[in-house]
DNA sequence: GTCTATAGAAAGATAGAC
DNA sequence: GTCTATCTTTCTATAGAC
């Protein structure tokens, strides 16, 4: 057997952290199985001893995508739980995250590329939707310095600091004027952090 | 003359239509220009006779789109302001909006779509984003009811209302669960009017 | 201005050698 | 498991008739 397991499992990786890279950059269509194949030093055919389709190795990505960014994060021991979350949240709006430098969230840079696609594939972002979300209400439990009962307005969402979150870093990356950008991040950074810590226990 | 420059006007208008309208729910690159064509009761060939190529309509797609939306509606006289404020975000932040039913705003359905596109387009989008802030300035010097200087709280920011609005629709439109996108935008909607009540004058 | 026909490039997916 | 070769479809864009 000239291929062992592990051979094979590093070879579906290295294309995993390709098609990773190349459809948050471009998108779905704009990605074809050969310059994929290409960006792993690999060929078409061999594509498919690995993947089902097209369909499968977007969907594999996106996974593989969360898995590398916000759903493994632990708190490091010597932040209080406040400033992780706001370490948290800083990192996703940042502009590192917007130019693909640190890690790249598929919720945000892929969100109107998965609502064309098919039910398949949008359960999946479904799901780590949810995932995000529930991240963030364990986070607002440990950062909230809200009292309850002792605030007149209304308790801010979750869902909304997740479409804040989502919705910042993905118009950052659509906006071609760089300052701009930059300001629509701070200014979701700054509201995402405020209303994070108004969050209800 | 056996065309005159009233059916140009109408052609080009139709083809305009039948773009919004498709690259709205699909995409970019998932509409052929055969098929945008024959959506419009026409045939490929006299597609060039109106656009110079496929950015060309989806950039004028994006503008116009704009046009139909929230660029031209006017405060009808028998509302207050808060009241017009609030119906304009219902609006944009409604289901109806995210099936299409009504309008669709460009930088919500197509946001990471124009990420992957080249400069030109994302100069359009950028353009329009600038009108929607612009907008939501006027609109919050008109619906603010809290008065400057008697809030402890940072004042939230036209840009992080506008990163609500088209990140709380465009997430409704990706996610595959009918309940869970009523939830993100019933959410966005509630936070982003607070937001906008709250602004500084 | 609109049509049909077609050129030329690129895509997804499969077949078969090694 | 990976390669090259190829089938088939689809796409953008152009040419030329009406």
């Amino acid at each position: 057997m000239p291929y062992s397991k592990k051979h094979k499992a590093a070879t579906r990786q290295k294309i995993l952290d390709s098609a990773i890279a190349l459809f948050s950059s471009k998108g779905y269509d704009q990605v074809s199985i050969d310059r994929l194949m290409q960006h792993a030093n690999l060929t078409r055919g061999a594509f498919y001893a690995h993947f089902k389709n097209k369909n499968d190795v977007y969907e594999e990505a996106i996974l593989a995508s969360t898995r590398k960014s916000f759903a493994r994060t632990r708190k490091p021991p010597d932040l209080t739980k406040k400033e992780w979350g706001r370490d948290l949240l800083s990192a996703y709006l940042s502009m590192e995250h917007v130019e693909q430098q640190s890690f790249s969230c598929p919720l945000a840079f892929l969100v109107s590329d998965i609502a064309h696609q098919e039910p398949e594939i949008r359960r999946t972002y479904t799901h780590v939707f949810k995932q995000l979300s529930r991240g963030l209400k364990r986070l607002s439990k440990e950062t909230s310095t809200e009292k309850p009962g002792h605030n007149s307005r209304k308790q801010p969402d979750i869902l909304a600091i997740a479409a804040l979150m989502i919705g910042g870093v993905a118009i950052g990356r659509a906006l071609e004027d760089k300052e701009l950008s930059a300001s629509v991040l701070k200014s979701c950074r700054n509201q995402a952090i405020e209303l994070l810590e108004q969050c209800p226990h």
